[in-house]
DNA sequence: GATGAATGAGCATTCATTCAT
DNA sequence: TATGAATGAATGCTCATTCAT
């Protein structure tokens, strides 16, 4: 009877643990040199059983892609909801931002792939809508959000708020390229230099560092005259 | 005596000659589709001999930023000795940024070879320094006018002028990988695809949205209260 | 009771509807093109079910060559029993032939599958007789009409019957390989293009073509001295 | 000084060598079997040096089929310029035919790549022209002969020259698909099989059989009423 | 100094077949 | 009976790098 139930359950799982396998990878080694070989062995299965799951390579990063924009779109999309003002709503945006990179690898992730699908092609204005949709979403709200800032007289009422929301997600496409090479140190093993990423992502120097480049992001939107008090994001 | 001189200088040719090459290829077909064989080809010598002049593919592509970071820091380094302003030389710095982007192809090169080089190694802290003296060069350049500009009261005294010029050069970055991929037309060839990518870096939106982004940046970095039109990137 | 026949029934059915999806598949795609994969789906059936039904895929291609096979000879053995003269049965043979190469895919399914089977084992002498007995039934029956011809004086006296159905049926092996590619337009889809070849197997001129061909061979056959005109296909 | 033309002739044999590897793996396994691998290992080189002399497998294939298509060539194309009859020169044709047939493996060779290369397109109308220059000629050369043998009054006036060297072609193709699986004997070895090929292709038999079906078609082409005897194809 | 030749390691993808459930 | 899941073995092809000449 829950036959069925429990094949769907594990075809889900093991989806699931085919795209932790290529994160993990993808942290471990740069997304350029995770092979489907090298996924399917760290997923002990065989490289024809991957192809059951994602019909190909592309799909798949995508697929990654995805679901962490997914988790971050979850994370903040709340906010959205809340009746704030706009850069409110920014400011806690950049908060999920830095706690996500903080705590979970899914901030790398989706930059780092989308850097490389995106490599010869615009990061915004995609050929094909609708294949990226949680990605597309992301930049949805973001310019959303900046274009709330401007109604309310906060940013640039002057400013191009696609352009403004693209230099915001490149900068963050910057941050984690440089975050994720950080630890200069020797590491005994892949498993404990992606570990030791991890944990240089919680730096307070490191997320203070971002901020910086966040808040020079922000004060380049705002309003000639604007009382920079109220963009301060490390204020609550 | 003088034989010994002419094999020196006809070495340093046929260095640059493979450069050349190489950038061509690179603008044709973008840096990850550019293999030695193609190098080799183009440059009407055997792919072994390439190995004379560089020791590896990453050396060579390298000395291609290096030589293009060259082009751009002679184009621009008069300006650090004009006794102007910081504002203004950053204002120059730009049109030459600018002037370099739509009449040669170095601004193109510099940006995505870097991309590329560092896709899984920090743009800044590189792991041997020197390796990248050029490049290093124009950072350190940045690095002054900004610091510059803050001892001259224009810019936020708080601001970190290392993290500044890092942001300004992802910035550049990311224009660039933007504007490569412009031209949405049918191009007839790779040699025409080139060439409307050419025309296309001179298209005076393409330079109109690209100054607004720096622009934006620029405004970030500036000292609260600042009269704005002294920033003004468009002004003479 | 009747158990156990409606089991054997649905047995049969589902057999035939594997055997009717993979010939469908072979129209569309071709057989080297056709997977396993491709016709489980098509039958809603899961992979391994196939393997139910048949032991691998040659013996499947195997079937479907006879199931054809078999349609051809109960399209034309009720001749054999007319009493008719040789010739009279070889030319309604081809009629026989061109009728069901206009009407049904059984012509393009024998041969078409034959010739992928055999493509590295003769035609005529199978390793294991009595693998495809239908269509070995209609080689025999070819050479039996053959040698009643040569009974009746029509045919030379001294034709190897055997030699001469082997060339007759490879001459339809070849027709079928021609009249697959026929259509030179632009297929809207997969669908579409065997819509467009059934079409074409109707075409007045691809039968005249084909016509022509068999009565080469025919004429090739003929008995020294014989009349032609009594050899004429086009005649009733 | 000859360094050069050592070089070259080097390289030619290397070629030459890696089409002979080539060639005794169709005739081993049927050009179906055979892989880039199998053709590297035999030729006792790495697969990527296939492709240093090769662009890919089915230039590879029809650089083979037009080698043998070439010897073929070599051995008939004399006789055109022989001033004899259209049907002496047929004649010889033949003879020249089943003289390789047995001596070579060329015409094995010939008939079966060109029945792979071609098993989704017609034997005759290739797409592009041009592109097996040596194959084409033997098709040009044999129709020639055929409208010779019409405007000799041998063969048929109505006869369409195209179809009937078509069907010629199609004939030597079968005979070769026959011919190739002949030894149904247990062969010791992979090695031994194709010599037991080679002799079972001078067997009298074998070639008295081949001799017939060619006759049989002929005859089939011949004009109302022709003597039969100038056709006969084992006489001088 | 220059190069022709060679290659090992790798890559994405396919497919007939098997087996536990 | 039926199947979802898995896979081993291929396949055509690429590329940075090496080395004898």
């Amino acid at each position: 009877m829950g036959i069925s139930e429990r094949r769907e359950r594990e075809r889900v799982e093991r989806r699931r643990a085919i795209l932790n396998c290529a994160k993990e990878l993808i942290l471990l080694q740069g997304v350029e040199r995770v092979s489907m070989e090298d996924i399917a062995q760290k997923a002990e299965l065989s490289k024809a059983t991957i192809y059951l799951y994602f019909s190909g390579k592309d799909v798949l990063l995508n697929e990654i892609c995805e679901e962490s924009a997914q988790v971050f779109l979850n994370h903040f999309r709340p906010l959205l909801e809340t009746g704030l003002s706009g850069i409110d709503i920014l400011k806690r945006f950049w908060r999920s931002y830095v706690e996500l990179f903080g705590s979970s690898d899914d901030m790398i992730i989706i930059f780092k792939v989308r850097n490389f699908l995106n490599s010869w092609q615009p990061i915004i204005l995609q050929g094909e809508p609708g294949k990226s949709p949680y990605v597309e979403a992301i930049l949805g709200a973001l310019k959303g959000i900046i274009d709330q800032c401007k109604g309310e007289g906060v940013f640039d009422p002057d400013l191009d708020s696609t352009l403004a929301s693209s230099l915001l997600l490149s900068m963050f496409t910057i941050l984690v390229e440089n975050a994720a090479c950080i630890p200069p140190g020797n590491p005994d093993s892949d498993e404990s230099r992606v570990q030791m990423q991890r944990e240089a992502r919680k730096s307070p120097a490191l997320i203070e560092e971002m901020t910086k480049a966040f808040q020079i992001i922000i004060r380049g939107f705002a309003r000639e005259g604007l009382d920079r008090s109220c963009l301060d994001i490390s204020a609550a």
